[in-house]
DNA sequence: TTAAACTGGACTGAAACGGTACTATTTAAC
DNA sequence: GTTAAATAGTACCGTTTCAGTCCAGTTTAA
């Protein structure tokens, strides 16, 4: 399974919370625990490294807080993840830092690993936090019919 | 780092190799472990998980070995990787399978990281095996003028 | 001055991963 | 029929990475 860290899976959970509220101005680290059901020691982590991949802006001392450094549509899911796992791509030789791989010189696949990056940073770069953030909540969704119903933990077959 | 685990990037260079040599009918563990400058153990490892993921067929005895199970055009990167990292998802919440994750009920992103799964997993789906094995050989490469060059562990801009 | 909030760094237990070894089974060739 | 070469299956271990936590320091509104 490729998959990305727990935390940057909160990561997008935080982004995505932030740019729902996004008329409140200033978050805390406290609030956004709260909302998001994880631990505070966590949230705060994360909200930090955000901060120092220049996704969110901070404010200091007391009454402060983060928020968005940009509009979510503004910002991708390539970003966030790139902020909080390094640069995207899929193994070692990939990335621009060179002198990583034993087989480098004569590696055979090298350039070819750039194609499988490229079309997964592809991908990510297109889908934005405003993307997230919008299209349903998961409390109420419309059914088929066009009804509005309450949901718990069920996803409409909108992607699939 | 969204990252393919090492062994998965080992599995795409066998293929590739299977692929590029795609005349020969039969390669041992032992030929592609020479021509792949992997340790033998490893590659007999992974030859055993391609096959059992389908993308092999294999040949026991003497005068035995491994073949592609499809011709390089009709098997796709996302396969290869399907077969040796497990199913393509960005989480364990993206899987088919839940009761993972503690949010499971309220979880305010789930649908949303389907979008994001979908979206690389689309991605990889459209790259094939053949499109690794055949545009470039090391060895030599086609420069800006069209001449060819002999290249050793430089890439060209064709991607980037 | 105080309390609430961010800032930075360090630490730890657990899980995953890479890598290896060993044994059994199959089969072509002599 | 025996042998040698190859696949098939399983089990193991050391290392590394990761998630999660904690603490001491700094800033700033009230």
């Amino acid at each position: 399974m490729i998959r990305l860290g727990k935390l940057t899976d909160y990561g997008l959970v935080l982004m995505t919370d932030m740019a729902r509220n996004h008329d409140r101005s200033l978050h805390t680290a406290r609030d956004l625990s709260v909302e998001s059901r994880l631990p505070l020691p966590t949230v705060s982590k994360l909200l930090k490294e955000l901060l120092q991949g220049g996704l969110l802006v901070s404010h200091r001392g007391i009454k402060g807080g983060y928020s968005l450094a940009r509009k979510p549509r503004e910002i991708s899911v390539a970003e966030i993840i790139a902020v909080l796992e390094g640069p995207i791509a899929l193994t070692e030789c990939s990335t621009d830092i060179s002198g990583l791989c034993d087989l480098e010189p004569c590696c055979p696949i090298k350039d070819n690993q750039r194609v499988i990056s490229q079309a997964v940073r592809g991908a990510l770069e297109k889908v934005m936090l405003s993307d997230l953030s919008q299209p349903l909540h998961l409390t109420t969704i419309r059914n088929a019919r066009g009804n509005l119903v309450p949901t718990i933990g069920f996803v409409s077959g909108r992607m699939q």
